[in-house]
DNA sequence: ACAAAAGTGTTTGTTGTACACCCATGC
DNA sequence: GCATGGGTGTACAACAAACACTTTTGT
C-alpha cells in the first residue's frame, strides 16, 4: 500500500468492444474471466490503465495482452463511470470499439485460446460487469458510423470485392441493399482504386477487387468532403 | 493521507463545455483560476470527480457549484488522457458539453460574478491545460450534431419564432441559410407545436411563437425515425 | 408613410429508388 | 451445359436549391 491520497481515487480501466465480420456473421470478442469478481463469466478484454501510459495505449496493449491483436482500428466509445458498476470498488472504465479486418481474426498463438472467443452479436453469453451496456453501445454506435464514415474497411482485408463490402453493410446495418444503386454510390465516391487483380479459387465468375484509398479520403476530408454510404 | 492503494491511481475530473447563444454570437463559459496551477488564467468549469457520485453528477454539481447553471442539456463529450495534461499529477478529465437557453444564461447571484464569464468561441483567452482543444472537440461535436439531433432547440427559450432558430443554425454551422427553404424543412417535420402567441414588444411585424414537441420527437426517435436540417 | 422583419410558391436540377437480364468462370 | 455469383442502365419519384415580393406592425 505504497501509494497514498489525501482523497479517494477511483480506479480507471479500459475495455475494448472489437468488432469483426466471419461467416456473415458480426462478431465480437470476449475473454473468460480467471479471477473474482465474475469468474468463470464473459467479459470484454481491457484492464487497469498505468499511472504513465495514455488511456488509448491501454486499450492498445490490452488487446495486445491479452488477444494478440495489435494495429487495428480503434476508437474511444464513452466513458461509464455509474458508481456501483463493478462489486469491489469504484471503477471508471473508458470503452473503446475496435475493428479487425476478417483475415486477422486469428486469436494469436500466445494467448490462451481457451479463454478469448468470437460471439456473434446476436448471441451473447451472460456478461460480466455491465459490459452488456457497454456492447450495446458499441454496436449502434458502428451502425450509426457506418453510413458517415469509411470505416466498413477497416473489416475487410486490404483488397476486397463489392461484394464483400456490401455484404458488410447488409450484416452490420442488417437490412438487405439494392446492388446496383449501391455500386453506384460507393464508385460515386470515388475513393476505390482499381486493382488489377481478382478475386481467385472462386467456382464462378471472380470479382474485382478494390482497394480504398485513404490518402486521398483523408485530403477531401480535411475539405470538407463527407463520406456518406 | 488516508487513502492507500497498492497501485498509483490516477484522478479523475469532469470538465463542461457550456454553450449559449447570445447577440448573435455563440459563446461558452470560463472561469478564472483562482489557484495554482495556472493560476489567474481561464479555464473550463470542472472539477474532482468524488468517489460516491456518478460521473454525469459530478458534471452537474460542478457546474452548479461553479456558475449557478443547473436543469440544461449534458452530454458526454470525450475522454481526455494524456499522461501529462496536468503539471502536478497523472489526471484524466471526463468532459462534458451543455447547452443552455438564451433566457437562462445568468450567471447566478450565488457565484462569484468575476470569475465566470461568457466569451464568444472566436475570441477566447488563453486557457489553462488542454482546455483549448477540449473547446475545439466540443464545438466540432456541436456543429456535427446540430444537423441531425434536435439540440439546437435547448439553446432557445421554450417558445421561439421560426427566424430565431434560423439564425441560431446560422450562428453555429456559420453559414447564411435559404429562410424559405429552412422553414419548409422545419415545418415539414412535423415537430414544431403552434403557440397561438406572437412576439411581444417588437418594432415591426409580431412573429408567430413555436414550441418543440419533444414528446412527439422521442416516439417517432424509438421508431428509427431521424430529424435532419 | 416608412422601416423592419414576417411570411409565402414555383421552377429546376440532383439524388434516391425500384427493377431484370446477360456475363464469366469452374465444375 | 449448368450453377453461381459478377456486372450493368433506365425511368420515375422525391428532395434540395435558387430565387422576390407582399404583409404586418410600430414609430
Amino acid at each position: 500500500m505504497k501509494y497514498s491520497y489525501q482523497y479517494p481515487h477511483p480506479s480507471v480501466t479500459v475495455d475494448c468492444v472489437v468488432f469483426t465480420v466471419q461467416n456473415n456473421f458480426l462478431k465480437l470478442m470476449l475473454i473468460q474471466r480467471g479471477a473474482e469478481p465474475f469468474i468463470g463469466e464473459w467479459a470484454l478484454p481491457g484492464g487497469f490503465v498505468r499511472i504513465d501510459e495514455s488511456i488509448e495505449s491501454a486499450a492498445s496493449r490490452e488487446l495486445k495482452e491479452e488477444t494478440g491483436i495489435e494495429n487495428i482500428y480503434l476508437e474511444q466509445l464513452y466513458t461509464f463511470g455509474k458508481v456501483d458498476r463493478d462489486p469491489r470498488e469504484r471503477v471508471i472504465s473508458v470503452a473503446y470499439y475496435a475493428l479487425v479486418s476478417s483475415e486477422e481474426q486469428i486469436i494469436a498463438a500466445d494467448t490462451d485460446a481457451a479463454s478469448a472467443k468470437w460471439f456473434p452479436v446476436d448471441e451473447l453469453p451472460r456478461l460480466a460487469f455491465d459490459h452488456k451496456y457497454i456492447i450495446e453501445t458499441a454496436y449502434r454506435r458502428l451502425q450509426g458510423k457506418l453510413s458517415y464514415q469509411p470505416i466498413g474497411f477497416e473489416l475487410l482485408p486490404p483488397k476486397f470485392a463489392l461484394s464483400q463490402l456490401q455484404s458488410l453493410y447488409e450484416i452490420i446495418l442488417n437490412k438487405k441493399l439494392d446492388k446496383r444503386n449501391f455500386r453506384k454510390k460507393i464508385q460515386k465516391t470515388g475513393l476505390l482504386a482499381d486493382t488489377n487483380e481478382t478475386q481467385k479459387g472462386v467456382s464462378h465468375r471472380a470479382a474485382k477487387l478494390y482497394t480504398f484509398n485513404k490518402e486521398k479520403y483523408d485530403i477531401l476530408a480535411k475539405n470538407g468532403y463527407y463520406f456518406e454510404i
